[in-house]
DNA sequence: GACTAACCGAGACGGTACGTCCTGTCTTGTC
DNA sequence: GACAAGACAGGACGTACCGTCTCGGTTAGTC
């Protein structure tokens, strides 16, 4: 099962662990994926390259690992809950906005999207680890809202969170349009006006036709 | 002046054309994006390789020439208006549910995607050619429901295009779930609740036709 | 038979082909054959390392051509015929002594030697190629001298030849002891004396016990 | 002082140096000298590869070692003297040419030899442990002979001995011909036909022992 | 009907990076 | 402190492609 003989993960140096997780988001920055090379990152970090290869299988796995290690310390698994729904969302969801402009975070996460259209196992890990925490925390902070009557019983949380992540995701990912503030508000009053209790205190119904 | 001498676009082998296009899309079924080779490409159409460096700048924009010409054909710049809103969005996203299933269409749109993450003057491309036209369908088919008076006038359409469309794409692209026939139900069902005008006048019932 | 597909010689560029068979010979020189590197080679040549691995396959076989190339010119395939046959003999074998104390040459046929011992095949290249040709010279010479009487009918010329050159060489290869042209002479002396027809007329027995 | 800190003899695990010497006799001897490693002699010794580093300077050094440690209990310092000069000389001859086609010696003394071009050094060690003994021993067996009156009083033994060894070694070392007893013969006939006293007081005939 | 210009197939070229292998040093834990 | 084990920085290996560059050999279109 084991590769040819794995590696003794007790005897790894930190030294050289921490500076290829640098050196590779560094370059990132610098040259963009395509251009990233293990090469590259060894001669950066002042590593040979079989150091490298001895823990991560590809560039890409190196690069995750940079990406999750630069998000430590703000693990960001609760949406506030201000008791204003509307508020909340729009301001997880501008904060998102303002992230996914901001290069040091986007081009990393864009060459990880991009690597992981092809490398379906980098996609479920990227998925496991970063991807479904965020969704399961949108999602929780629907069902607070939906427990408190704000949000009809029936509704399909599920889809609504995807439908607002999608939507920003949609747009940053293929970049149709700029993102902005004001799309996040949108987004979020057009997905709770779908899904919100009325104000004459009935839900809306889905299938009344 | 353009670049080195632009080539004589008349004299163009249409045959040398054609074989690059298909060696292109067969190959990156076989070995994915990340393996196919412009050699390979050539190879395979039995060209010599400057053939393809004389009329492409990259191999993304040979795939990218491929994907249209594949596309072609089936233009399907108008959505179905049979009356039923509701009806007529749920069979489009559900046969682009089953266009997105497909290895065929699937590989070859994946690395796109994925190029466009670091390529944006290919992303550009892409939405331009592409991207928008559909936008822009999806978005007629409401306008025209609106101006029947089955969706609220004030509703904004581009972010109810986007909401559809980028529930979908963010499922796909990421990988977090399975698509299916009902999840794109789902789907036209909450955004047309968001923005439906009821019968008895209220925002709420989406399949009212 | 062919390898994978065997280059078009008709298109070799001889500009890289000098550059490489030049830096081969200054580099050995250099740093010896053991330090010797198909890199540092295509460096110094400004070359690519395929363009060395598409004609040689070998670093070894690219230092044998260096060597060729450096000798042509001066194909030395006869021995000079002043009618004494020692004091021929020993020139030779004194410029022999020369050449072999001369870094210039001693170096690059060192490391063709030392290669030779553990790859028959270019050890069969050597030999076809450098080996034979000066041992048929000598060989040659000695025949003349036959023909004049001056050497008994049955004695065997090849071992005679080798009996000088191996002598000679065996110092050189192990070190022993240094060349000198006291050692060319002995060497010539003891070999005529063994294979010399006798000043009285008759050749000297060989098994007259 | 001498090194870093020289390491203390007398604690060397003899089980070890037994293992290393072991391995790198047969590796030599199914991989050649050129793709022997350490990393695969520690490997095949089962030992750890500072053990070899701390003992010996370079694989050839190893290799030299496994080679005296194997012809030990044969040190083979002297020649026979059965009376008859040439049968002596011939039989010891003989016996050089059965050890150099068998592999079992001829390989790794083919490694030491070509090491030995490019590394003084080992050349010089090679020299004084082994060659130069098997040197003095033709040696002194021509010297007795000499005292005996059979072989001229003004011969240079010293030639003599290159020559004889000296022709076998080249034929040997760079494959000119095959080797065989008849050749064997025909050297030690040529040389003592130099050499030899005859016994009518001549330097003619050799097999008069 | 020859001339000429460009595209074409082929593939050699100078390069860059790959992923593997080995070097010689260093570190860790065992005997 | 020698040892087995093996991680480490470094560097060469031989391979695969890159994008550029000739090299004949077909086609057009022009004189």
């Amino acid at each position: 099962m084991a590769r040819k003989t794995a590696p003794d993960s007790s005897r790894r140096s930190e030294r050289s662990r921490r500076a290829i997780l640098d050196a590779a988001l560094e370059l990132v920055g610098e040259v963009g994926f395509g251009k990233l090379t293990i090469e590259a990152i060894a001669a950066r970090a002042g590593v040979g390259k079989q150091t490298i290869y001895r823990w991560w299988p590809s560039k890409a796995a190196v690069l995750f690992d940079s990406f999750l290690d630069q998000s430590d310390g703000a693990p960001e698994v609760t949406l506030p809950d201000t008791g204003d729904l509307a508020a909340d969302l729009k301001s997880v969801l501008r904060a998102t906005v303002d992230e996914m402009e901001n290069p040091k975070y986007a081009l990393p996460t864009r060459a990880l999207v991009a690597e992981s259209q092809n490398d379906p196992e980098l996609g479920a890990e990227l998925n496991a680890r970063v991807l479904e925490p965020q969704l399961d925390a949108w999602a929780a902070r629907l069902r607070t809202a939906q427990q408190a009557g704000h949000i009809a019983a029936d509704a399909d949380l599920r889809v609504a969170v995807e439908m607002i992540v999608g939507s920003l995701f949609h747009r940053w990912s293929l970049r149709t349009l700029p993102l902005s503030h004001g799309y996040a508000d949108a987004i979020v009053d057009q997905v709770l006006r779908g899904i919100a209790v009325s104000p004459s205190g009935s839900p809306a119904e889905p299938s009344a036709g």
